[in-house]
DNA sequence: ATTCTCTTTAGAAGAATTATAAACTATTGA
DNA sequence: TCAATAGTTTATAATTCTTCTAAAGAGAAT
């Protein structure tokens, strides 16, 4: 067995399990943010990553493919510019810090983070989720 | 004196302290804007307000001024949804909730949130700001 | 292999925002 | 009061990110 088929067999399964189709596409984008740790991308640095890797793959499809990872709980959308959508690799709960000059993103444990004084939902509503986003600017 | 007149001589000071000449336009979306309280507004719903109530101003303006007054601490940039820029009223130190359904926010006071276990900031950076968005969704 | 359905893709379209350059207006100083 | 000037506004074009469309392509099942 060759050592870069248990990769693609993980990643294989994770397609499998969210019932989709493990397409050449598909599987090249799915290595490129599962094999790597954690990471957070937009779709255009995806794009530019997976063609320069040699994975011929349009920007439709990486759009495509990042919004079905997401329903598929595989990534988590993360809002922190108004300017581009940025993914995360890491679905557990964390947050997120911001680098406004750079625009790029470092997770902060969940674990040890605890937010107190936090009214209720409002009346009819439920909270879908508690989202922290520390911005920091390079100190001089 | 008219008792409209305390309102604009707010606006108009407020104007004058930013550095802004107090044309028509300014001093009309000033009064929208912080004539009515705390208020979350994007360019194109205060660009309609101010035409349905009469003030001919262009978008291109609303633009620029919210940027203008943001700059200038009179307002600050809120950012919940990757589609639109929200600009906040509400200057002061809070968060927000956010309703994903109907893209309305609404203000969380900053007095009584407290957040524990967060590290430090990375090398080399400093916190310009802790934002905290709470999402929600009509419970049925 | 054939068929069926799901995917991919190029390119058009859409939406929000910014840039441009000409017309306009508040302010200043004579 | 009246230019001159410097800052503003605006229509419109341009940009950027994202989604849509419809036709071609590719897995899966028979």
């Amino acid at each position: 067995m060759d050592t870069n088929d248990r990769p693609y067999s993980q990643i294989l399964a994770r397609l499998r399990d969210a019932g989709l189709r493990p397409t050449r596409q598909r599987l090249a984008l799915g290595r490129l943010l599962f094999e790597a740790g954690d990471r957070h991308v937009t779709a255009e640095s995806l794009h530019e990553q997976a063609v320069s890797a040699g994975a011929s793959v349009s920007l439709a499809t990486v759009y495509n493919t990042l919004h079905q990872f997401t329903k598929a709980g595989l990534l988590r959308e993360v809002v922190v510019d108004s300017a581009r959508t940025y993914f995360d690799t890491n679905t557990s709960d964390h947050h997120h810090f911001f680098h406004e000059e750079d625009g790029s993103l470092s997770d902060i444990s969940g674990h040890a983070i605890e937010v107190t004084g936090l009214p209720e939902a409002p009346a009819g509503t439920d909270v879908a989720r508690v989202d922290i986003v520390v911005r920091v600017r390079s100190s001089r």
